[in-house]
DNA sequence: AAGGTATAAGACACCGGTGTCAAATGCAAG
DNA sequence: CTTGCATTTGACACCGGTGTCTTATACCTT
């Protein structure tokens, strides 16, 4: 194999730019736009060099990219998300875009909470000068993040449940438009009382489903008492409580939406310790379509959102432009649609 | 605050390390032994320095040294692992302990079953060249993948359901104990009928609790009918199915162990299809403390590993050298303790 | 065939640090 | 007050690419 001394010696060492330069017989700059995809390249000289590439197979080093570039090839996942399997599908959704291309993914969670999370995310982009970032709900809401990423070179992209930016720096699920289409079922069952367990102040997703809901009331001409609308933080205990206040009501609902799946499985909970069934004396839905929506007892009936779709959307929108199988079409969409999932936690009301 | 010349540039354009040179009056190399703590210095130089690089905010450039040193500054996650709440547990104790380090963290799913898998992992290291890669279960058991860390130079710790490589190399959980001593537990409770469903083929995890499993038995003086142990796959519907394998056997165990919450929620989903009460009839336990065990009804009785304190001390393992604070002490511990959640699925068999 | 222009390829400095080795400095001993 | 040696600091090349500007080549025109 060893045909002469450059070949022998890429053997042992990792061929650099100059070792595919000289093999091809051309200046480490014609490589460099070989690399790049250059436009001003004579068809033969392309192919001279990418023969040279390939016989020494040769990898650009992307810290020397990086350093010349000012920019490193990482896409930042920003997220303070509670959810795991949220986080972990929509991760999943981005490295399968990202896939074969030479960028990598770094995950980075940030403390709403915290008063200086703009220094903190500044530091981290000044020190990793990542190409993007991927802002997760509900730090996606922050318009000082999305200000903070342009600011400084960055990409982004905001996730939510409502469209939260223009279409080339948003993905978003109908949150709104498929909570008012399920409420909608449960009214055309027969449902008229109704409590709804809403997700905590400050998330968007929280606002939209609350906003479905309320709509899809509206359209069945039932007037929505406020009392029967108890906030939970997204967490099961609180589902308890608010099952709880919601189901020690006189008359009491037949139908509870909650603002998602660990919320209402606290609702079944509380159900169960009140002796009332589900579904047949209450009808309850969720959302998320999380591990506990199909393991508990009944199985709940919640909408899954596409959330690995929306990863991989997410990423083909931050850098099209650098992945490397344009399989996908323009334009992509800024809205994807979430699904009923029918399990058996729902049914007409009695009497 | 616009001192002299330097300052008021400072205010603009990042200063880099030629600028700190000039206003500490030294060469940039004297101030690049500052940043990287060399020993061979005049205590009033690295003062001069630090001040120097204080006053202009000096942050040296990630890129350029990665470029210099051959090594970037990432830890690269690599993991196939199905449990979500998991993985991110235990990106959360990596981060917690590089939090106001210099280093970034990288997920890289791999696929287990994948006969590239090797060279996908080197292509990775090669392009990335990371400093340092954490091995999660089932993916750490892989010898031929700590090899291939250790040939290219990435350091790397492999995490498991015991102690997998040297001490330098590993963390793990001791899932054999904690499993024979909940075990234990059962049996001085009274019950000697035990079904077992056990984890996957392949995985340590699966192996180490049967393991534990069957010692308690032995303590106990029962001989394990082998046709009471049933292997799912960690999934909820294989619990479900291994369930009612479990509950049709005549006479039937009073007490089911298994390997993960998923199964055993699968198990109580089958005990209850079968109008079996848990935990009057059944005894039911889990392992890992995932959200399904505190979700469904009974709440089970499970065990917790310690999975973000694995992640912190991994991390710190790994790059004792590159975190700012040493607050934690040596030598890391090899083995964490888990710890037995009791909640409501056990009770001593009815007779 | 000469001149003019568009286009392809190259030379060289530069990105911002680190390694190597030589030079300068400090201090003890003669 | 030298000399000798250990220690501290600096000069300069280098890591492996890219940007800018210049030069060489190709293609048209007249």
């Amino acid at each position: 194999m060893a045909q002469d001394d450059a070949s022998t010696d890429s053997g042992r060492t990792k061929p650099t730019i100059n070792d595919v330069a000289a093999r091809a017989g051309v200046s480490k700059k014609t490589v460099s736009r070989v690399i790049n995809g250059s436009s001003l390249l004579t068809d033969s000289t392309r192919e001279k060099v990418q023969t040279a590439i390939k016989d020494l197979g040769f990898v650009p080093n992307p810290q020397a990219r990086a350093l010349a570039l000012r920019r490193n090839f990482l896409i930042v996942l920003l997220h303070d998300n509670p959810n795991a399997q949220t986080v972990l599908n929509f991760q999943k959704g981005v490295l399968e875009a990202i896939k074969d291309s030479d960028l990598a993914l770094v995950v980075r969670p940030v403390e709403r909470a915290s008063p200086t999370i703009l220094d903190d995310v500044r530091g981290f982009f000044e020190k990793q000068r990542p190409l993007a970032a991927l802002l997760l709900p509900p730090i996606s809401e922050r318009a000082d993040l999305a200000a903070l990423c342009a600011e400084m070179g960055v990409r982004y992209v905001r996730v939510g449940s409502a469209v939260l930016d223009d279409d080339r720096h948003s993905i978003a699920s109908n949150d709104r438009d498929v909570v008012q289409a399920v409420c909608t079922k449960l009214t055309d069952m027969g449902h008229r009382r109704f409590g709804f367990v809403r997700g905590p102040q400050g998330f968007r997703s929280a606002a939209e489903r609350e906003a479905g809901f309320l709509a899809a009331m509206d359209a069945a001409g039932i007037t929505h008492d406020p009392s029967m609308t108890v906030e939970g933080n997204y967490r099961f205990e609180s589902g308890i409580a608010a099952g709880e206040t919601l189901l020690s009501r006189s008359p009491r609902p037949t139908a509870i939406f909650a603002g998602n799946d660990e919320m209402a499985a606290g609702v079944v909970h509380a159900a169960r310790q009140m002796g009332i069934q589900v579904p047949e004396q209450l009808s309850i839905i969720g959302f998320d379509d999380s591990p506990t929506a199909s393991h508990i007892w009944p199985p709940l009936s919640t909408i899954r959102w596409p959330i690995i779709d929306m990863g991989r959307i997410a990423a083909q929108k931050l850098v099209p432009d650098f992945l490397p199988e344009r399989a996908y079409k323009f334009p992509l969409p800024d809205v994807l649609d979430s699904t009923f999932i029918d399990r058996m936690s729902i049914a007409p009301p009695q009497d």
